[in-house]
DNA sequence: GTCCAGGATCGGA
DNA sequence: TCCGATCATGGA
C-alpha cells in the first residue's frame, strides 16, 4: 500500500541569480502566474507547485523529497552552473555581455516535449496573455483535476480522439486542426519525441516538421524548451528585430553551444525595452 | 475601422 | 525557390 509523502517546504540556497519572475515571464512557458503574496504558482509533469523567494532562498512550498529529486530539480535546470554559461556568453562580444547582465537570472526550464510542442503550436501568430488563456481552457476542459482548480496538461493520447469541433471551445482559431494533427501523429507513435530528443538536430528540426503547424520557430522551440537542446536559437518576431539592430554581423550559429540561453537573454532584453 | 501577436501554409510567379 | 495573401481571435 502506497503511503503518502511527507510534504514540507524545501529551501534551495540561491545558486547563481536565480530569478523567478524573469524565468517565468520570458516568454518560455505559460503555467505560472504571480500571487498575491509574491509567489508564483504553476503545473508541471502533473505536478502543482507554489514557489517563493526570500532573500537569499528560494523556497518550494509544500513539496516532498521525491517530487524536488524527480521533477523540480531537473525542471529548474539546477545542475547547470549559470554563472558558467554567463561567463561564456559574454565572450563573444560587448553587446552580449550588457544583454548577460540586464537579466543573468533567467533559467532555461526543462518542460515536458509534447507540452512544449502543444504549447508553441498555439503560439504562432498570437500574443502571449492569449496563449496562456488558451492553455488554461486547453487543461481545464481536457486534463485531469490534479487538486481543486488545478489541472494537468492533457496528454497527446487523451486529445488524439477528438475532433475539430471539439477543440472550438479553446477559441484558437486555426490552431485546432494542428493540435490534432500533432496528437494524432505523437500518440500513434509516427512522430517519437524521445527519438527526436536524442537525434542530429538537423534531422530532429525536419521531424517535428513533418507535424502539419509545425515550422522552423515552433520546431526549434521545442527543442529548447521541451527538449533540452541548448544549442536551438528561436527567431521570432522580436529576435529578428534584435538580430537587426543589434547582432547584425551575426547568424545563430556564432552563439556557440548555450545560443538558445544566448537567445532567451536577447528576447527579454529586446522585447521589455523596445522603443521606437 | 486598422494593426499586431514568440508563424505556417498555400498558390502563383 | 521565393513571395504575398490568408488563416481565427482579441486587445490596443
Amino acid at each position: 500500500m502506497k503511503h503518502n509523502s511527507i510534504t514540507n517546504n524545501i529551501e534551495l540556497n540561491i545558486v547563481d541569480k536565480f530569478n523567478l519572475e524573469d524565468t517565468f515571464n520570458c516568454g518560455q512557458c505559460f503555467r505560472w502566474e504571480k500571487t498575491d503574496d509574491n509567489s508564483f504558482e504553476g503545473v508541471a509533469f502533473d505536478k502543482y507547485l507554489k514557489i517563493t523567494k526570500k532573500t537569499d532562498k528560494i523556497i518550494l512550498m509544500n513539496t516532498s523529497k521525491e517530487d524536488f529529486e524527480n521533477v523540480w530539480k531537473d525542471y529548474f535546470d539546477l545542475s547547470l552552473n549559470y554563472n558558467y554559461v554567463i561567463s561564456e556568453l559574454e565572450k563573444i562580444n560587448d553587446k552580449m555581455k550588457k544583454i548577460c547582465n540586464y537579466s543573468p537570472g533567467i533559467r532555461i526550464l526543462k518542460q515536458d516535449p509534447w507540452e512544449a510542442l502543444c504549447s508553441f503550436i498555439i503560439s504562432q501568430n498570437n500574443n502571449i496573455p492569449r496563449i496562456k488563456g488558451i492553455i488554461n481552457r486547453l487543461c481545464e476542459n481536457f486534463g485531469y483535476q490534479i487538486s481543486n482548480g488545478v489541472y494537468s496538461f492533457p496528454k497527446a493520447n487523451e486529445l488524439s480522439t477528438l475532433n475539430d469541433s471539439d477543440l472550438d471551445i479553446l477559441k484558437c482559431g486555426f490552431r485546432s486542426k494542428y493540435i490534432l494533427d500533432a496528437a494524432k501523429k505523437v500518440s500513434s507513435g509516427e512522430i517519437n519525441l524521445n527519438n527526436i530528443k536524442k537525434m542530429k538536430i538537423d534531422l530532429a528540426r525536419k521531424e517535428l516538421q513533418k507535424i502539419k503547424g509545425v515550422g522552423p520557430k515552433v520546431a526549434e522551440c521545442t527543442l529548447l524548451y521541451g527538449m533540452y537542446r541548448l544549442e536551438a536559437f528561436p527567431m521570432d518576431v522580436w529576435m529578428k528585430r534584435a538580430m537587426e539592430k543589434i547582432f547584425s554581423d551575426m547568424k545563430a550559429e556564432d552563439f556557440g553551444q548555450y545560443a538558445g540561453i544566448a537567445q532567451q537573454y536577447i528576447f527579454n532584453y529586446i522585447r521589455t525595452n523596445f522603443e521606437s
